[in-house]
DNA sequence: AATGATCCTTGATTGACTCAAGTAAACAGG
DNA sequence: CCTGTTTACTTGAGTCAATCAAGGATCATT
């Protein structure tokens, strides 16, 4: 998403506070990504490949279609960034998985997305905590 | 964008929780959205026209192309839900403005989402401006 | 008037996303 | 074993968001 999420008229300060930082995680998360030439979908989907997983476990823990997995990841194979290798265990199934160029882009994606680490950083260490405490109480 | 941004490890539980807090809040957003048959590129641009404005100004507003704007404004126009006028101060320019139906879609909207309002609506008084301090710290 | 900037639209392209179908392999039950 | 069903993934068609390049119209300046 380019364009923010929100506002409809924020009724009060936090609601406010929480959209600014949604909308300034958001726009951080694509210029990293943009930085590597990744599209945001692209740059999600080679961080969560730290193990070798399937295309439906990657579908089921992104919340979405496997076609739309299955597009995603031809292209970051069509960029040399991962593999599909057949699961010996299910000749259906394909692993996916990191090349050692997607290692590194990964690494580099990482390095350019400083927002969270920055804001955190912020906030001495007992902040933390209370922003922790009180986001994880907010979230239900 | 429906694929969660993040997470690349994180380091800290703070960092986490933010990444948690993004996720849900951009799923909320789009759900709603989604509830009333618009995008949420839709729902964001019908929500920032609680006055009419020019279509280079969303732009402005919203960080992306004029074209963007264009094809977003027709379609909400397509469906009853904006219209396009003339400026009569400068026929270059086009003020958009929201009709009843707009306006109405609009408010089901801030209606259906809930996220924010309930996620703030955990917290006491005290820790809401806990939290809005420390988010405005954390975001410099 | 002529020039140049501004406001917006059009057209072309890419990518994300969804849904409906389809293939192939695993996995029953008889 | 077959046979039917489920599972894992791909393909194809279609929509929308987004960006870029180019163009038309109008304004603003000289």
């Amino acid at each position: 998403m380019a364009l923010p999420s929100g506002p409809v008229t924020t009724s009060s300060e936090a609601e406010a506070v929480l959209f600014d930082l949604v909308d300034v995680y958001d726009r951080a998360y694509e210029a990293a990504a943009a930085e590597l030439s990744l599209s945001p979908a692209q740059a999600c989907v080679l961080g969560r490949l730290d193990e070798r997983r399937g295309m439906g476990a990657l579908a089921d823990e992104l919340g979405c279609d496997a076609s739309n997995v299955t597009q995603i990841v031809a292209r970051l194979e069509a960029l040399g960034l991962v593999t599909r290798e057949p699961n010996p265990q299910d000749r259906r199934a394909r692993l996916v998985a990191r090349t050692p160029e997607g290692d590194e882009i990964n690494r580099r994606f990482a390095t350019a997305f400083t927002f969270a680490r920055t804001a955190v950083g912020r906030l001495s260490p007992d902040e933390q905590d209370q922003l922790t405490a009180l986001l994880r109480k907010a979230l239900g």
